[in-house]
RNA sequence: GAGGCGCUAGCUCAUUCGGUAGAGCAUCGCCCUUUUAAGGCGAGGGUGCCGGGUUCGAAUCCCGGGCGCCUCACCA
């Protein structure tokens, strides 16, 4: 009986494989075995055999065993070669009809193109000098119901791709080296901060009361306790709270979640780095910044110099720095006498619109207005800026930091505000959130804290236009327009 | 949320003015034991995203809807 999938039973790829795959079975094979294990991957063969002549293979008579799915077939009469491709990439078999058994030789007459198979054999070097193997004792291990895309022109449809993103994956070489990258960027910024003597904690997704980022929160209802909860959009507040419990050296690298817009560069959960440093202010989140950034793109791509989409980004620090008074006025050509009677909110908008778009390379924004800052430090000298800065790179975002307001009673008074402003219509607006308050009135250590937004700069490692291309399942309308369960939970 | 573009065979794409929908790959059959998008001969395969409308006749024109992509807005 045929499950609820895209095809129907009359599928004539389908069908003509299920027989294949019946046909397995009375050959006495499961065409779903899990009985075989490698002794080597296709990375490591080429690896280890790659400087080996044809000659020095016959006498060597190396004996490998490699599973891997079929993703080329190049079929002769009596012989064929294959292309097996595995989680390292890809080895050539040679199958032939007087070197299998005739048992293996109609399993082999079961395979389609897509099926993953396991094959003992020897290696040796074709007329082309390619290093193959040699199939002896073959097996087909799963058989695949449905064709792959097609071989040359792989699977361009965007949307096939995301929602189906496995078959991106097989047959889009370039998709799996992309998140390999994003790995390896995760477990730089690791290895960073542990190098930095910061701890990894994982604070709460679900909030009582979302804080920590002006946007607005999914909802989500908690059925045991009855209650309304909020995936979070920041975990500031309760890292902060453990600043206060003496973790003076924290970070997260999580998930958060936004009930915004989705674009190139928004995904509604997104990835964010988000560390805090006591006895640091946001001069050395500065230097941090720079730092991770630079040895993510040393460990990763071996240099701190990337094209991205055409243009060459120089993650060499330091990455300039410039108050965004001065930004607006110099780069956005805003006459002084102008600038003196901008308010602080008109001032980011006069930023995003003149300035933003035109930062290709890193650049560090400082000094931004107290009235967007709700949770950073005023700066001494000037109480209507806050000592904060943002990361531009390519006029996107990809970074935020500052002093920590640390004063129980003015992250009080701001956060009223910001309530008051909620319950104007803001909906972005923060909450107030007495027990965050609490917290510090406790007393929490002065600190800096920033945040790196993980997908943005992987996008920049990668070369990816997209968000999309770094995510392995962005979110996307589902197809059905019934998402909910047939039965409702009571 | 607004605008633009797209949706045709399993995949990648054609289809000039509205007149019985095609190719390559894939599939099936035959030949073929060193290929690299193997080759040769032959065959099958279509809800043209969905629903209406106009028309003798719609993949094509019109209206509505769906999904995607891009740009803008919001945002990180």
């Amino acid at each position: 009986m045929m499950a609820e999938t895209k095809a129907g039973p009359t599928d004539e790829y389908y069908a003509q494989r299920l027989q294949k795959a019946e046909r397995l079975r009375k050959l006495g094979r499961n065409p779903y075995a899990n009985d075989f294990r490698p002794t080597h991957t296709a990375a490591q063969i080429h690896a280890m055999w790659s400087d080996r002549t044809g000659a020095a293979l016959e006498a060597e008579s190396v004996a490998v065993a490699i599973a891997g799915r079929v993703v080329a077939v190049r079929a002769f009469g009596k012989a064929a070669f294959l292309k097996c491709q595995d989680r390292t990439g890809s080895i050539q078999l040679y199958i032939q009809r007087d070197v299998l058994s005739v048992a293996d030789y109609e399993i082999y007459e079961c395979l389609d193109l897509g099926d993953i198979v396991s094959v003992k054999g020897v290696l040796f070097r074709t007329k082309t000098n390619e290093l193959t193997i040699r199939a002896g004792p073959f097996a087909i291990v799963t058989k695949a119901l449905r064709p792959l895309p097609e071989k040359w022109h792989g699977l361009a449809d965007v949307e096939t791709r995301y929602r189906q993103r496995y078959l991106d994956l097989i047959a889009n070489p370039g998709v799996r080296e992309a998140f390999q990258t994003r790995a390896r960027i995760l477990e730089a910024i690791r290895a960073y901060f542990h190098e930095q003597d910061y701890l990894e904690v994982e604070t709460p997704m679900m909030h009582p009361i979302p804080g920590g980022a002006a946007a607005r929160p999914f909802v989500t209802h908690h059925n045991a306790l009855d209650c309304d909860l909020y995936l979070r959009v920041a975990p500031e507040l309760y890292l902060k709270r453990l600043v206060v419990g003496g973790m003076e050296r924290v970070f997260e690298i999580n998930r958060n979640f936004r009930n915004e817009g989705i674009s190139t560069q928004h995904n509604p959960e997104f990835t964010m780095v988000e560390w805090y440093e006591s006895y640091a202010t946001f001069e050395e989140q500065m230097r941090h910044t720079e730092a991770v950034i630079a040895y993510v793109c040393k460990s990763v791509l071996g240099t701190t110099t990337v094209e991205y989409q055409g243009t060459v980004l120089n993650f060499t620090p330091p990455f300039a720095r410039y108050r965004m008074i001065d930004a607006v006025g110099r780069i956005g050509n805003v006459p002084e006498a102008e600038l003196c009677k901008t308010s602080g909110i008109a001032l980011v908008e006069l930023f995003e619109r003149l300035v933003q778009p035109k930062l290709i390379q890193p650049t560090f924004i400082t000094h931004y207005p107290v009235e967007v800052s709700p949770l950073a430090r005023r700066n001494a000298d000037d109480p209507s800026v806050t000592d904060r800065f943002e990361l531009i790179v390519y006029g996107r975002e990809i970074g935020n930091a500052f002093s920590e307001l640390n004063d129980p009673v003015d992250q009080a008074e701001r956060l009223r505000q910001q309530a008051e402003a909620k319950t104007k219509g803001d909906e972005e607006a923060m909450f107030y959130d007495a027990d965050f308050v609490t917290a510090l009135e406790h007393g929490m250590p002065p600190t800096a804290g920033a945040s790196l937004g993980i997908d943005r700069l992987v996008m920049l490692l990668t070369n990816a236009p997209s968000i999309r291309d770094v995510i392995l399942f962005p979110l996307l309308r589902p197809e059905q327009v019934e998402c909910r369960p047939a039965t409702p939970t009571p």
